[in-house]
DNA sequence: TAAATTAACTGATGCGGATCAGTACTTTTT
DNA sequence: AAAAAGTACTGATCCGCATCAGTTAATTTA
């Protein structure tokens, strides 16, 4: 009877999108015919909050991080990998603009599809339209457990959250090259820089992580684990 | 150019739902045939987090809050007043339990909607499953906002926003009698009840507001708005 | 390759707000 | 109507983490 759900402060969509499949030949080559690839370099803007939406953008390759700003502070809401749309607010008739603004950690090719192409195919395909919403539910469903965590856990928590996100859900690896900087990890964690970089190397100096630069390496997946629970 | 979105910590779905308008008479019929209007009292539970989900619920009438619990915290994700979904988690093939609770704070009256019915809904009428991806993704904007306040905003400028958005989207008055009690405010605020009730007490000694018990009056709207901007 | 930026890191300090420990009031139960 | 339980409120204390003010290291730019 376990009625608690496990809030971890994960931002990673859980599943790569497979709603291309349920389109129709004819729907593909519209699709095709209305939309480019762009290649961004890593540190790009690739939409910026409060500027007119005119597609939808989907990630072919890279990963990107999705955030909210409002000219002091900024949030990352959640980070991007590919196979994946970069949000979906453009959609909504009533979003003329962006609620957010994108940025890619890394070289990537980002698929610009038609806004009134793509509401064309929801329109005629419904099965389509489910999994557009299946991904925005679940999109709304991730983000409720991030919030608990960021309002409740305590920093080394939700640090320990994002290390075992970023090793199981990213680089699906305990090793990985991290392209994010400090201060991406502190936006993602909820704290600042510093108190980010402190809580780093105590976590390097009992073991559980090791850390040298960019490269990372988690050692003690149980006793993350633990911290992530225990807050 | 504006681009900073004015983030406010405000729950309350903006607008109240017409997604029904969209269906045709037979497919209204399908629906009444296969929904039922149960009546709750007020501080009742009406879906509880982790259990299955078998139906879509809407508010025909009442107040509610929709939150997500651990067992020891306890966060208010949205206010639904009536006529709105409490929340479409229940629509996502994948949800097979509820990610939040609900509670009603007043007598309520929710139509309960079979779910493999709004699915069919949805597969055939192209309209109404646009409707329903806009409601998804203005919650999800909506969130980001929330958000965004809750991590970086002070307590008194939490507190203003709430009081605001309790005036002008649920009761439309500057003067109410609250269904909340203290602790919920200081849920949705994200802070501890004691530290609401003195900062409640301050912006009354203030007059910003006036407060006896559970009726409150908005005095300077002004003074407020400028409490939630400087945070 | 030197100069200039930007990122990474460290230590000292301070404050916002949680927590604890109560009392008073209100509502529900018996 | 008395007892019990929950809600509202107050004061004292404390600590988690932000903030400030630096130094060192790594990139970028010139």
């Amino acid at each position: 009877m376990e009625n608690s759900l496990k809030f971890t402060g994960c931002t990673i969509s859980s599943h790569s999108c497979d709603c291309f499949k349920t389109l129709s030949e004819e729907e593909e080559k519209l699709l095709n015919d209305n939309s480019v690839i762009v290649k961004y370099n890593k540190r790009e803007v690739l939409c910026k909050q409060g500027s007119l939406v005119d597609h939808v953008m989907y990630m072919e390759k890279g990963l990107a991080k999705i955030f909210v700003e409002d000219g002091i502070n900024s949030l990352l809401l959640r980070i991007v990998p590919d196979r994946n749309f970069l949000g979906l607010a453009a959609v909504a008739e009533e979003h003329r603009t962006f609620p957010y603004s994108a940025m890619s950690y890394i070289d990537c090719e980002i698929r610009q599809i038609d806004v009134g192409i793509f509401r064309k195919l929801i329109a005629q395909n419904p099965a389509f339209a489910k999994q557009i919403i299946d991904i925005l539910s679940s999109n709304s469903v991730q983000l409720y457990g991030r919030f608990f965590c960021l309002t409740y856990k305590q920093a080394y928590g939700r640090l320990a959250d994002i290390i075992l996100c970023l090793g199981d859900r990213i680089f699906r690896n305990c090793e990985f090259e991290l392209p994010l900087s400090r201060k991406d990890l502190a936006e993602l964690s909820g704290m600042s820089s510093e108190t980010l970089i402190r809580m780093l190397k105590k976590f390097n100096d009992e073991g559980l992580i090791e850390m040298k630069g960019k490269a990372f390496t988690i050692l003690d997946y149980e006793r993350l684990r633990k911290i992530s629970i225990t807050g």
